[in-house]
RNA sequence: GCCCGGGUGGCGAAACCGGCAGACGCAACGGACUUAAAAUCCGUUUCCGCGAAAGUGGAGUGCGGGUUCAAGUCCCGCCCCGGGCACCA
């Protein structure tokens, strides 16, 4: 055969229609003897057309996937959709379709780019979250919530997006805007909304990022760890005057003789009961100032209530006061304020005029006659009462305990993560699968009757209201319990409900009877590889982190956490800005695979940066990753009439196979470890450099050997032509079913050791020597080297370092 | 302010355990092939000196110190860039 032009086209379309044909080709095997593996990226959301960024993150698993089949593992690698949402919805109004529709024509599509791209995904398994048959067990999972009391209703002041026309969760506020509007301020309305209490599952969520270390990067972990925000400290009662207590929390109870006033959030309940008039006036406008206010430094505000409480441990009236920075949803909504260890205490009481009492000194210093700034730190406690002369830690311990023994507080922890509010008032969601009934009040819909399904002909307006409600043959229900008229609920699920559990369905996905079956479960979890964006580090990644936990205790499952290894890859750079439609530089996987190939666009991906960063995408760069796999190409065809020629071997030959070994080393450490592929790919480039350069010298054996070891290790890279040149070379496919070359130590030893030769560690010469040559001959070979010798003599020698194998250093002086 | 990353040629990067800084690729330049071009193959390219050249000397991994025979790598103190959290009591 003479060499052949890669044409990508039509390898591509050649195998890509033949592994569509072979359902079973990407699918786990049942009941296997395999060690089981199971690789995931997270689904995507069907926007229509796959981009960079998506080939980036698939690349990767896929590359994975392939190797691991090639070890011999059984690997489950599947692929579906997350397609509730709002886009679907805002497409719908604007271009009068349904939503369903459009978003089943956007899998459509992205599934056909998917299938060019020739990702090894198991299709048969394929999940998409807009389906009766998946949203059900939304429904089914949201009523078992329901019935242990962590799916609730409350009234609370909520997050609205004006733009999305609905609810957010506390997750989905990105510096104080929508996460999918960055313009757009988020605003704070009052409403009764359904919660998931994650809250409950705050300290385990916590506690097992013990457990994921390792696993997962650090900065996901130190993100979740911020995220959930917890705080060790105690409540305190102060009693009002006119009998009430007011509860406020601190971590710095050692601090609470210096306590000069109590300030209450705006909304606090007191604040309620006893404000009139004027100061009823100035706290509304507080309330209504923060409401529509952005993120940013704001001026502290406060007004005195005419209030005055007992601080229970001095006995000392101070004034009770309301003031803007206090905020009602962490700790009690309510503080004691000591100006003189508490930087913002010390602003707003220095503003005010309240006094300012220092009670901690600096362990070698002395309390201060006038404060100047807040001594935030830890210290000695000083005038204050019997714990005078303890230092911080342990007085914030025993004033603890004396409040709990004397019936006015206890020691408390606090999180900064709040419940998952997730109503959303649209209509392309699960809907709630509730009943508000006049008489039984709110009633879960039975199991038999699940799934409660979305009404097919909506009225779509994206005003705010949810559109259910404008549905009566969907709204008007009897009560499931007592068969009155009654109302369905009608707001729909937050869509990181839907994204909360996929991956399990993935591995029992067409089951009628259960969200799937534990023993399937109990096969292929946790995850061993979950891959994906960490722009999702705090959202769907703890919400998925609490879901396992939830069905871990209703006795679904046995695995704590969902993944034992995450892997974040970096985003995709054009232009120096991340790809995204506004900045209109998005490159899409047709046009790319139009112009260079799937495995082109694989193979730049994964060698252009190593995968968890950054990732500058340019066409002289994939022009490159082509030119490189033509390179392959060219070589292999016009080698397969010389495969099988008879000759004695060469010392080309000996070359060609240490470098393949040297090679298979490398990239199977890269796998192993770090994934570094771009290093991987590197010294694959310099193997076929070193097969080009020896190409004349080289017998047919050899070249059978290097160029079939060849193919499989570039295979997980770029399995298409890969695919086609062990097709070309003789040998029966699929190429992921076979062995992973197998590293051989003796063959990828060098014929001798290269010893540099350093004079005060500065390279001076090069040595060659048998491997194993003595430390003695060593310093003797260095001494007498002509490089090296000039800058040595006539000056003494000092000592010589040798470390074998690998370097000679001579110290000298003078 | 606190918590994570990162800073190396014209560019993307490599150097994994402290041991030859810049592998591999892009871009640029030169050569071969060609009537010519494209494609392909081969070569050069951190900076500053000296040299016609082969060579050869010095400097160099954000800045300043330190440890060490030896530092991109370890330690101390800074600067800059990216990300997360942030009146969280």
């Amino acid at each position: 055969m003479p060499e052949q032009v890669y044409s990508h086209q039509e390898i591509e379309s050649k195998w890509s229609a033949r592994w569509a044909a072979d359902p079973k080709l990407f699918a786990p095997e049942d009941d296997s003897p395999k060690p089981k593996f199971y690789v995931l990226e997270m689904l995507p959301y069907p926007s229509g057309a796959l981009h960079i960024g998506h080939v980036r993150n698939y690349s990767i698993g896929d590359a994975l996937a392939r190797y691991k089949w090639m070890r011999g593992f059984n690997v489950l690698h599947p692929m579906g959709w997350d397609a509730f949402g709002l886009p679907a919805e805002n497409a719908a109004i604007k271009n009068n379709r349904h939503p369903s529709e459009w978003t089943h024509s956007n899998i459509e599509q992205m599934k056909r780019q998917h299938r060019r791209m020739g990702f090894s995904y198991d299709w048969n398994r394929e999940v998409s979250t807009c389906e009766p048959e998946y949203y059900k067990w939304n429904q089914w999972f949201f009523i078992r919530m329901f019935e242990k009391g962590l799916a609730y209703r409350k009234q609370a002041l909520l997050n609205w997006c004006n733009e999305c026309a609905t609810v957010l969760a506390n997750e989905q506020v990105v510096d104080g805007c929508c996460w999918r509007h960055e313009d757009i301020p988020v605003e704070q309305k009052e409403l009764t909304q359904w919660f998931i209490k994650i809250t409950a599952y705050a300290e385990e969520l916590l506690r097992d990022i013990g457990n994921l270390q390792g696993g997962w990067p650090d900065r996901v972990l130190a993100m979740q760890t911020n995220w959930i925000g917890r705080s060790e400290g105690a409540e305190i009662d102060f009693t009002l005057e006119t009998g009430e207590k007011v509860r406020v929390f601190t971590t710095r109870v050692d601090t609470i003789y210096g306590a000069t006033c109590v300030i209450l959030a705006p909304e606090h309940d007191i604040v309620k009961l006893y404000a009139t008039g004027e100061i009823a006036a100035a706290v509304k406008a507080m309330i209504d100032k923060r409401a529509t206010q952005g993120p940013g430094d704001v001026e502290k505000e406060g007004i005195f209530t005419g209030l005055y409480a007992i601080n229970p441990f001095n006995a000392e009236r101070v004034p009770v006061w309301v003031a803007n920075f206090v905020l009602t949803g962490y700790g009690t909504g309510a503080i004691m304020a000591v100006p003189a260890h508490d930087e913002r205490d010390f602003e707003f009481c220095t503003k005010y005029g309240i006094p300012i009492v220092p009670v901690i000194r600096p362990a070698d210093g002395a309390l201060p006659d006038a404060v100047r700034e807040a001594f935030g730190d830890y210290g000695v406690v000083e005038n204050s009462g019997q714990w005078s002369g303890i230092a911080s830690a342990e007085a914030r311990k025993q004033m603890a305990a004396h409040a709990k023994a004397n019936g006015f507080g206890e020691s408390a922890i606090t999180f900064r993560i709040k419940d998952w509010g997730i109503s959303r008032q649209r209509y392309w969601g699960t809907p709630i699968p509730m009943v508000h009934c006049a008489v039984c009040g709110v009633v879960a819909v039975p199991d038999e009757q699940l799934p409660v399904l979305l009404p097919p002909d909506p009225v779509l307006k994206g005003t705010g209201q949810s559109p259910l409600a404008a549905d009566e043959s969907f709204v008007n229900v009897p009560c499931p319990k007592c068969s009155a008229p009654a109302r369905r609920e009608c707001d729909t699920m937050d869509t990181f409900v839907d994204s909360s559990w996929y991956f399990y369905r993935y591995c029992d996905a067409h089951n009628n009877e259960a969200p799937f079956d534990p023993k399937k479960i109990a096969y292929w979890f946790p995850i061993d590889q979950y891959i994906g964006g960490v722009e999702h580090a705090i959202l769907h990644l703890i919400y998925s982190r609490f879901w396992t936990k939830m069905m871990r205790d209703i006795g679904l499952i046995a695995n704590d956490e969902p993944a034992a290894r995450l892997f974040t890859q970096g985003m995709v750079i054009k232009d120096g800005a991340k790809m995204s439609k506004n900045k209109g530089n998005v490159v899409s996987a047709d046009d790319m695979m139009d112009e260079y190939g799937a495995d082109t666009g694989r193979l730049f991906g994964l060698f252009a940066a190593p995968p968890e960063r950054d990732l500058d995408w340019t066409a002289s760069g994939a022009e490159g990753a082509y030119r490189f796999i033509g390179r392959v190409y060219r070589f292999v065809t016009r080698s397969i009439d010389r495969l099988d020629t008879p000759g004695a071997p060469t010392d080309a030959d000996r070359k060609v196979l240490r470098k393949l070994h040297q090679t298979i080393h490398k990239i199977t450490n890269d796998f192993e470890s770090r994934w570094h592929f771009n290093t991987s790919i590197a010294a694959f480039m310099e193997l076929v450099n070193e097969i080009y350069a020896n190409e004349a010298q080289l017998t047919g054996a050899t070249l059978r050997e290097v160029l079939e070891k060849v193919v499989l290790l570039l295979a997980p890279f770029t399995p298409y032509v890969c695919e086609e040149m062990w097709e070309l070379m003789g040998r029966p496919g699929p190429v992921l079913k076979q062995p992973w070359p197998e590293y051989n130590a003796e063959l990828a030893k060098e014929d001798g050791a290269e010893v540099i030769i350093q004079v005060n560690g500065k390279l001076r010469g090069k040595l060659t020597v048998p491997f194993g040559t003595s430390k003695e001959e060593l310093e003797r070979l260095a001494m007498a080297d002509e490089k090296a010798r000039p800058f040595i003599e006539g000056k003494a020698v000092v000592k010589v370092i040798v470390v074998l194998d690998k370097l000679v250093n001579v110290v000298v002086k003078g």
